[in-house]
DNA sequence: CATGAATGAGTCTTCATTCAT
DNA sequence: AATGAATGAAGACTCATTCAT
């Protein structure tokens, strides 16, 4: 269990070792669940001991805040990096908000248990809003705005922008979880192609059906 | 706390206390979380005995068990009953699919966080797979039948009639999440347009736009 | 450890399995000290499991709350239950206050080591006076009237009867803390005796020297 | 809390660690008690690390005898001190070692705080009899000579030397007991005022009445 | 059917102590 | 001399489960 004892230094950069826990932080309640995630088990993943867990956050409690904060603030970076890219259409950065959500670092099983394992508590749902409402509300106002966009770009009169930006995001949860729930059935690329086809049956003349044929490109699936 | 004690007789046949105590779960979960439901919570709120809940339930893994089944064949009837009249076509039926999922009893705060709990736990998944792989299987396979009439009759020849019903089954979760967290954002009513909307887009010819219109009829919001 | 397990019924009323918890934690205080005194300690004395102190008591702070509690009752019951009697002159009052420090139930080594264990420690200074501070202030403010009315008979001009009183005061507390610490220079009989000769100093027509005859009467040593 | 960091020189003399050590364990006790006195708190509150402390005291438990053994000098120094000038009378010496009692720098709430910390725990009672037994043996015996030869010199056939002289050691403690309980009815120079007036009570030829004008001289009170 | 006292395993948290730097 | 990360044992508290009544 202990990730590499023996060679590893006895003390170690804070840094590394808030990552080293909240990663095994991440594992334990993907693996375990919220309620079945302990700090011994967190620990003992870690290859640390129990104590240092209380060392470097406070409680077990912070912990956790900081495994959500971690993957809110890599889920955040995953659809903000490519809206900083020029000469983008709008169409280009709806796309990209979309793929960011099935990209592989965001969208493992792994992670998305984690999510679900917050979102199921209500205490966590709270925690959840502190940190992501704003982040949230920014996604889906760049969403309208950009549907809004297309919308008058194209011939698009009966569409409502915030309605999109509003499918879009319940798209992006609904796939989630039953990627989570039905592996078999859900996968990261069709949940994509679906969205995609959505957008291509939405605002046709900005996602064209030859959008489609990248969309199998990558052929892993989740852990 | 306790329902109506004092005029309550002392004994009463085991389905009613049955009853009472996975409804007295349903409330706790929804407002404490699965972790934070214990069996003198439930049975304090059900104003019954600790006791009891293990002599009509054989442990708290049970009574959770026989709460998730309870849900998981409230939210069976609700959309198996429309289908079972005759004379509907296949896009009253889709659409009595779709409405199943945002009536008022099955589509409240309280119970979608008591959903979204069994979600975010990897046992409880599991448990969740057991009761309703087949049911959802099943819900799945009538949509996707429904969606395949409805493109033989009409003009879609573009559409995959497993990938459309694939959509309304993330739709259902999605805004069902997209409610719990934000529910200022996403209400019942929101949530069935926004589906109808997408019917209509898809299936032009089969969801008009008049449909829309009895969509707002219901002015309830979930408690 | 289990004081007499076998034949002990499995239930027993509240109050029974109270008294036996703070009777065992009167003596965890004594022989470990306060910060020695461990729930699992105190319910092993008492042949109980650490569940039931929680059960009955909500936490351990409320156990040793109770504990002082139960001390400062007894305790004021020891001065003030003679002060009902009638007939009784104020010497003789006065005489009864003092002599209730010294009984052996009140002024055992092990219950004067449970009050300096809570004395010695200022977050229990404050719960002691939070009990205490009106009781104590009534024993003072019988013991000076009584000094003022013993004052006022006599002729004991420039004797302050609040003075006096403190004197007690300090003197009961004073000889305790002598016995706990030095038992072999310190005896109750012996502070008893000291106290009925400052007294006898103090007042001498009130506190006459046959009155010292009686105060070996009891030969009994603290445990 | 750092006392004054910055401009500190990063290494001292053992003895300047070890006085700061002990005088941030004195604050510690006092504020938080024996139990709630840690190393990292008595540290932080010393600006040092916790190595140190284990550096220079092998310890927790050798720095908190050290402590112990620091307010026992510094007490024995404040008796004998007076003890060794020239030319005092018997009742002279004796009024010093009570006076002795209740100087500034002994009789600080802070400290008084810290003796019963240590008067509270079984423990510790044994540790300070270790080192206090035989100097406060000394001092009662110094009491007692003085008394005998004040006795001898008066008119005082019925009075026990020993006796009075543990009077004293017991009026010590008492009063000190009271100011850190009650610290609003109770104070210094009430103490010291109300044992004067003991002694001019029992050995009036040796102490008069014109010693108490001395009594209200210093106007402090404990801190 | 029903009660609730009793048990004890499991978890978080604190803290003295160690030790590499 | 000095630091502070790291360890792990110990203790309070929770809670599912049992069982005598």
């Amino acid at each position: 269990m202990p990730e590499d004892a023996g060679n590893r230094p006895r003390t170690a950069p804070p840094e590394t070792r808030r990552r080293q826990l909240v990663e095994a932080t991440i594992d334990s309640i993907a693996r375990q669940g919220l309620s079945g995630t302990t700090l011994s088990g967190v620990t003992a993943r870690a290859g640390l001991s129990v104590g240092l867990a209380n060392f470097h956050f406070r409680s077990k409690h912070i912990l956790l805040e900081e495994t959500l904060r971690h993957l809110a603030e890599e889920h955040r970076d995953a659809w903000r990096k490519p809206l900083g890219r020029k000469g983008l259409s709008a169409a280009d950065r709806l796309l990209a908000i979309v793929d960011a959500h099935f990209e592989r670092r965001i969208c493992s099983r792994r992670k998305i248990a984690v999510w679900f394992a917050f979102f199921g508590d209500p205490a966590w749902r709270a925690a959840y809003r502190a940190i992501m409402a704003e982040i949230d509300a920014e996604r889906r106002g760049v969403s309208a705005d950009l549907c809004a966009r297309i919308i008058s770009e194209g011939n698009y009169r009966e569409i409502d922008a915030t309605a999109a930006a509003g499918m879009l995001e319940a798209l992006y949860d609904g796939f989630w979880l039953n990627m989570l729930i039905y592996p078999g059935n859900f996968d990261r690329d069709g949940a994509r192609a679906a969205i995609h086809a959505f957008l291509a049956r939405t605002f046709p003349d900005h996602f064209g059906g030859e959008q489609g044929r990248a969309d199998r490109r990558t052929g892993d699936n989740t852990a």
